[in-house]
DNA sequence: CTGCTTGGATAGTGGCGCTATCCGAAGGAG
DNA sequence: CTCCTTCGGATAGCGCCACTATCCAAGCAG
């Protein structure tokens, strides 16, 4: 497969291509002679999944080219290797550490973490970029007057829990343990457009029957 | 208060207020004369949702102002005001209906939605972005190889109509009909990353839980 | 009056995800 | 063999967007 015929089977513009190329998301082509290199199923597939992490999860190019290569580390154990993936994703900004809102975040998340017995996450803390997102994003809830504490989000962890199983669940049913982390990134980034899509969809639905329509 | 203290009180730059002003994602202040507007607690209310929505949210500017305009529009009933502002916020691009991943994703939550027994939303299908949007997301995962089909997405779904009773329930606890509407897109848009930063936590506890640090 | 601050207008900046153009080499048609 | 298209690589540029820097005339304090 050349260049040209992988952007037909994959609908990506052959400069996109290079793009990405480039930027080191896909792995160069066997190089046959100076004009012409060769691709094959594994590079659309690593081109479908770029596509999808940049379009559909906007993970920004320079993320996505880290997260593929903790993916494609197999240096690293399962569990490490899916949490260097996920650390490398775009995260919230630093917190304000003088901002109150923060602070109070912080012992609500942390007094979540205790709640829902999390107690990987709790050892990680000091240093998951995902445990700081958590604490800037409550911050900013509570800075606009949402009381959101331990107990009020503890249903909703508990709920987001039984999505990763599912996530897992799924994940062990296919095959090799490098194609298993991708699954779980993709998971991690794909589901949230489907997870928003059926949020919004059910406060629809929700308040529908709650109102009417008026 | 006047536009400097607007600016100490919130954290945000004189020029930064300026430029939402101009846009419209504020309302003008007072005018007391040539060169001096007076501002009020709203404003500061106002400022800082524009700032979670568009820093936190990631919503656009233009994206922003058009949720608020409905937010604000008070002739509208409280479902149809709700539904215009979620509408409003940024979707997935349009479907290309050629590709037959699409036309897969529909049929499958076409049947999603009637297994779940949402019959508002199945009456809204042909007109919602955010249906749409749901197609578009699946469509994505399926052009993956995920086998994702509507007796898979059902538990998610419901578990987020729970998600949706909670925040419409926390909404029912607050004062007027248009703070109630302003709750509910702080909901849509600003639980979203507290969501997917605890779905990632919950990713990496289950993980290490099954097959431990290694 | 002097000198600083105010709010409004306008043009400019920086980052990012592409995209258009140019180039020399390769390969098929005649 | 020549002609002409097509190939892949390199480089510069584009369009969008969220700000941000600069300028200006009007006011206000001392």
């Amino acid at each position: 497969m050349r260049l040209a015929d992988l952007s037909k089977r994959s609908g990506v513009s052959t400069a996109t291509i290079k793009y990405y190329l480039r930027e080191g998301l896909l792995p160069p082509g066997r190089q046959i002679n100076a004009t012409t290199a060769e691709y094959d199923e594994d590079h659309l597939r690593r081109l479908r999944l770029v596509r999808a992490l940049i379009q559909v999860g906007k993970v920004p190019v320079a993320a996505a080219r880290e997260v593929l290569g903790h993916v494609d580390d197999d240096s690293l154990g399962r569990t490490v290797r899916l949490g260097a993936a996920l650390w490398a994703l775009p995260q919230e900004a630093e917190p304000d550490e003088a901002d109150p809102a923060v602070a109070a975040a912080r012992v609500e998340v942390d007094r979540l973490l205790e709640l829902l017995g999390w107690e990987t996450s709790r050892e990680m803390a000091p240093l998951s970029p995902v445990h700081r997102s958590l604490v800037v994003a409550v911050a900013a809830l509570r800075r606009l007057d949402y009381p959101w504490d331990a107990e009020l989000m503890a249903p909703y962890g508990a709920l987001m829990m039984e999505v990763a199983r599912r996530d897992l669940d799924f994940m062990e049913s296919h095959a090799s343990e490098a194609e298993q982390v991708e699954l779980a990134v993709a998971a991690a980034v794909l589901f949230q457009p489907v997870l928003r899509a059926l949020h919004r969809l059910a406060q629809e639905e929700e308040s529908a029957r709650r109102y009417g329509i008026e």
